[in-house]
DNA sequence: ATCGTAAACAGAAAAAATTTTCATTTTATA
DNA sequence: TATAAAATGAAAATTTTTTCTGTTTACGAT
């Protein structure tokens, strides 16, 4: 499913704004927090607030264009491209030091099932490590 | 392992502050919120901040006796007491319904080394469903 | 047991990050 | 085009963190 079509699916439309803030991420190639989209927001569009990058992430975050990274360290929020969709069920694998981004299907947890009684609704999951390169590197 | 000793094994003082944010979460036996937090702490100390309150909560998560939410639609921070501590590797099962917390222990991404060649350094998860109470009752 | 000290803690105020409100503009569709 | 829904910036509000300064706690030496 093309992002566009993602869009219009959830009732949001396509504008100049969230078509540059998937270009961002696509040339970035790793997850970026609120304020440094901003700041590459700022170069194509003078008036650009940040109240409105805000919302458009979490508009890209409902149609699952992008995800949350789920982050306890950092003090701003953290998103990236979710480059499977949500076709597929799966988590993420973010390197802790480029922080590129990788899918990882072999999830063993479903929804649906029960655990400890609990009728379970969803989860989520994110794997933390170090990528090729970086162990390269480092 | 006793919440004392946690909190000196990892050079952190035992206030009153404390005792009471840790009562609290036991007594309440959910999930609460930063303010939650505060409110009930105000009944027990008048003076009493609330950037204490978020030090505290992050200090108490530091030394594993509270744990942080995984939430991405509410507005506010969410924290829970850790009933396992860290002795085992688990993550929390919450009721979306009524914040319980339960711990899950069956975790098949504990013994993951590498995925798709990244290092793995640590993972987080969290399953969310109605429990047992909440099934009857809605 | 009591005192002295250094490290850790605390509140107040300020700063920073995020969300909401409101009025205006843009987009999709008929 | 005309219209309704959605998106936007600016300003305000809310949530969270930091800074600064005074207080409390833990612990060793009396």
């Amino acid at each position: 499913m093309k992002h566009a079509e993602r869009l219009t699916a959830n009732k949001l439309k396509i504008t100049p704004r969230r078509n540059e803030i998937i270009e961002i991420f696509e040339k970035q190639k790793k997850y970026l927090s609120s304020e440094e989209v901003w700041n590459f927001l700022k170069k194509k569009f003078k008036k650009c607030g940040l109240p409105g990058v805000y919302r458009n992430l979490e508009s890209l975050v409902e149609c699952g264009i992008l995800f949350k990274i789920i982050c306890f360290n950092d003090d701003k929020k953290q998103y990236g491209l979710c480059s499977v969709g949500n076709e597929k069920h799966h988590h993420h694998l973010i390197c802790i030091k480029c922080k590129k981004i990788s899918a990882f299907e072999n999830c063993s947890l479903n929804d649906k099932k029960k655990v400890n009684g609990y009728l379970i609704v969803n989860h989520y999951s994110q794997l933390n490590g170090i990528c090729p390169e970086c162990q390269k590197n480092f």
